[in-house]
DNA sequence: CTAGATGCAAAAAGTTTGCATAAGA
DNA sequence: TCTTATGCAAACTTTTTGCATCTAG
């Protein structure tokens, strides 16, 4: 998941420079639990750094970032962003998102290939990413749920 | 699509009032050629209409459409949130959202039955709803991306 | 040295809230 | 009539932008 210097080569090689607070700023995703990061929640990794960054700082360089292939953007319909890291082989990102505790499990299966080319050739649409969240229950808040609900 | 009287057997047996800016709202979605607006865009197609609504009219009236099961916030990362009306037969409601022209088009096939499946059973996880987006290059750009990019 | 990046503060954009007034039932 | 809904304006939250300063290369 994303090698020691891919981050600087990359950048480099688009004519960015890798400052200290871009390689935090990477560094505090992939370090988090869990994976999936906020603007906010980025900035208060970093806070207590000696790297530490500005929130438009982190605004933009979460925007960069995502510009160049190393994140992406996240959506599950809080009001608010959230980034992850993408890793080698393409969008098996999938999520389960928790409508009772908030929390977000990845699934890392290829589930939409079929689909994708079904869309192809259907609609004549041609697929470059995709996104999908199921919500619901995870499994541990479903043995509460039962009696509260 | 929601029958006549849907909206106001709902929201009176809910102990809600039918007001004529909350039929205006349902009604300008549903009259939308696109069929997902943003709190704004509501705001606009009323604008003219004698039963406009203030901002915060249409902001109150879509979260309370949502909560009640009329509406669906759906979300293309684009920084607003949009709704759409929820139609009969439940969740198969996936969207091709264009990166070249922002149109979104809807898919309107069971897809992923398969995959919650799979997903409660592996994961433990009780799907209650799911969000599928495809993002890439619609039929109509096609033609058009291939000799600007 | 010099273009590109950062920090700070101010400004946008989207959404929410308080309160007096209006209007369904 | 009486409670819920609306309008207006102010407040909040998230994200963006301008500009002087700093720094990677």
């Amino acid at each position: 998941m994303l090698a020691g210097d891919t981050l600087k080569t990359k950048l480099r090689s688009l004519g960015h420079r890798c400052t200290s607070q871009r390689e935090a700023i990477v560094k505090a995703i992939i370090d988090s639990p869990e994976k999936h990061l906020s603007a906010e929640q980025v900035y208060g990794a970093l806070s207590g750094e000696e790297s530490g960054a500005a929130m438009a700082t982190v605004y933009r360089t979460l925007d960069l970032l995502e510009q160049i292939g190393i994140l992406r953007k996240v959506d599950f319909g809080e009001g608010r962003a959230r980034y992850e890291v993408i890793t080698e082989s393409g969008h098996q990102h999938h999520h389960l998102v928790c409508l009772e505790c908030g929390k977000v499990q990845e699934v890392r299966q290829d589930l939409l290939s079929a689909l994708e080319a079904l869309v192809a050739d259907e609609y004549g649409f041609e697929v470059k990413d995709h996104m999908l969240q199921f919500y619901g229950v995870c499994a541990e808040c479903k043995p509460k749920s039962r009696k509260s609900r």
